[in-house]
DNA sequence: AAGTGGTCTAGACCACCAT
DNA sequence: TGGTGGTCTAGACCACTTT
């Protein structure tokens, strides 16, 4: 029935057109987070392609992060759930392991600001549009271990002011109140030390090693619609990636 | 004929086995870096696999960087250079990026040391065990940007300290000298600031911010060859990920 | 037993490249 | 024109999960 989603006119080969009308399915709430999507002989019929061709979709998306599978059961809308990714990386002591626990977060501000060159540029704005800006501080058992300035489109994100972010998670808000869930971003680090306000805010000495952490997130769309600059204390950051 | 390589009773999937198989190969230069290897057609004939199978783990290979494919052309393989995507975090000033330069490098010596604990760990020796000791300053445009220990198995890198490595680039070394490519790595990074020596070294101020980057490289079949430890300039040192 | 995903086959047709 | 990889089909059989 449903094939308006699928062009066969279309250069663009099938297996892609069925990416982005799933992804499309789940960025507009159809499919929600945690679901059950139909199986391949549905998705099959449904779309009028082979197995073949939805098998090679799916295990894409699944690359992607998108989506998970579990023989026997069937095929899951996976939770874009950030939080892990993004904290994994901080430690306490010599080998103590916090990137199970989940930081707790002080609001030090929200204000609505124009958006400058540098936060313009990445969230593809005028300097002259407005943006919210959040400060705040994160903690793990109580210490402080790094603080933010956040960075949002005024539109997409309007009545975040009204909300009670203390303790939050941003991401799922994002994704439940303003229908944006994050799906990736790009990270920049840079080593830093901490000025006299930083060392205050993370309770370290002025000079102490931090690092400096600029992301900016995207959309299943690639839209970016926050920029984030976070100063980490250096003592509990180790940042482990896999280079291939 | 060549059947050799894949268990048709074994449980592991065919498509993997011919992963394998493949890396086997390349690895032990039977198939050269650059070189076109047989077609799919080829590759299932003398598996006694279907094409489709081949299809699955040549794609498998490509998405790895092993491999790279043309349409029309063949299929070859890739050139294991990491010294792209292992510098390419530097740049110099508030801008410029020097990712496309070769950085030179200073042998301050090269020593036959014990392992030691740290090391043997991460490189699965034990701690009386002997390594190469190599330490080096790297330098982009004359300027000093980080300064690094490298330690090396000694029985599979024996000879290297009559080599001539000033101004060269490691892994094609590695690669030419002692049959082991380095195809992915572990990286840790942490700030931290410049202590005297390393001040001195890097011509900054005792106290500026560095780059702590600790790598464990490892070949094909993931054996770990190789730990470094570099500090890096902290004003010249930018890391970009992207998170999925 | 019925439904799911995981693997595998044996083709087809196409676009691209070399000759 | 013949060989290459890229896409797509229409099945088959298996392992695993649920009912």
């Amino acid at each position: 029935m449903n094939r308006i989603d699928i062009d066969f006119k279309n250069e663009k080969p099938l297996y892609l057109q069925l990416v982005e009308a799933i992804k499309q399915r789940i960025s507009s709430n159809t499919w929600k987070i945690g679901m059950m999507i139909p199986s391949e002989n549905e998705l099959s019929r449904e779309f009028g392609i082979s197995v073949g061709t939805v098998k090679k979709s799916l295990s894409l998306l699944v690359q992607e992060g998108v989506l998970f599978r579990r023989q026997g059961k069937g095929t899951f809308v996976a939770t874009p759930d950030f939080s892990k990714s993004f904290t994994r990386f901080f430690r306490y002591g010599q080998s103590g392991d916090l990137s199970g626990d989940i930081p707790g977060s002080v609001i030090f501000g929200i204000d609505i600001v124009k958006a400058g060159a540098k936060v313009a540029e990445v969230l593809h704005l005028t300097a002259q549009d407005e943006v919210f800006c959040i400060k705040r501080v994160r903690t793990l058992q109580q210490i402080a271990f790094s603080v933010e300035e956040i960075y949002l489109p005024f539109e997409r994100f309007k009545g975040i002011e009204q909300l009670a972010l203390e303790n939050k998670l941003l991401y799922p808000i994002y994704s439940k109140n303003f229908s944006t869930p994050i799906i990736w971003a790009d990270e920049y680090l840079q080593p830093d030390v901490a000025d006299e306000m930083t060392a205050k805010e993370l309770g370290i000495n002025e000079g102490a090693p931090v690092m400096c952490v600029e992301r900016v997130a995207h959309t299943y769309e690639d839209i970016p619609v926050e920029w984030r600059r976070s100063y980490g204390r250096g003592d509990s950051f180790r940042y482990h990636i896999v280079i291939r």
